[in-house]
DNA sequence: GTAAAGTCTATACTTGGTATAGGGTCAAGC
DNA sequence: GCTTGACCCTATACCAAGTATAGACTTTAC
């Protein structure tokens, strides 16, 4: 099948497959006589189980880790394993982070109505004092 | 002061300000007659609250709008609550989005154990079932 | 036969920086 | 006076993970 189709198929676009061929996450697929790409069932499956990776938020280096383990039915399942905790560690991590943040924001966001002025703006001067604070207490840390 | 001094005032890189001051995030400072960059107080105050903004982690374009804001004392706080508030959904969407992650992964993970072979690995048969599945659905979404 | 739709490569753009090359400036020590 | 080292300057390239464009070629439909 041509890209276009396979982009359907997948629900990715021409161009991130074409990307992915060059980042060698998909292998290079058959060219016709006039040098458009002609891919195979096998094709789409790879794509497939990219999409599926990326989805799941992995990048395209982790994603070539696992291929590569992928090809050789006889190693170990350690370093799959190891690239999954790896990333859930990693979201776990980004998840607190964000958490925290959400917090500060709300915070910060109830020191305001949209009736006030810029110059008494509660949402700006929790923004300086927070700025203030830290520069206060900068040299402790 | 210099740049050095102020990047190690704000604890940012002497690059990073520069970057700012491209981004017109920062504005220029004056400079010396060998053409260094000369900082006021001003400016420090100014990065830090730029600094505070980005561990917020609100865009350069967001924290920009917020320093235009902030520069008409008499303007309403309309638009400054509106772009706080559209930070937090965001982040309470990507929060969602990565809990759901989250579970599916650590329901892969536990599909596989170490001492398997890649050939019978649970983790990576959990992904290819992931887009078997997909795949069959995929005319219905 | 022609027009539209599809494909090709190559290149530039995005975000928020970081890193490097190749040069100029400034203060201290000899 | 001169060198050494620390600092600064601009310009450019690079990262992830794509997206968008230009300009050329091919295929498909009428």
């Amino acid at each position: 099948m041509k890209i276009g189709v396979l982009a359907e198929k997948t629900g990715l676009s021409i161009q991130t497959i074409r990307f992915y061929e060059r980042k060698a996450l998909l292998s290079a697929p058959e060219r016709t006589e006039s040098n458009y790409r002609s891919y195979s069932e096998d094709a789409l499956h790879q794509l497939l189980f990219i999409k599926q990776c990326r989805a799941l938020d992995m990048t395209i280096d982790e994603i070539n880790q696992l291929m590569e383990t992928r090809a050789n039915p006889d190693s170990s399942c350690e370093s799959v394993n190891a690239t999954i905790q790896k990333h859930i560690d990693d979201i776990t991590n980004r998840i607190t982070e964000l958490n925290a943040l959400q917090k500060t924001l709300v915070s910060i966001r109830s020191a305001c109505s949209d009736d006030k002025k810029i110059k008494e703006c509660g949402v700006l001067h929790q923004l300086d004092s927070i700025v203030a604070a830290r520069s206060a207490s900068k040299d402790k840390v």
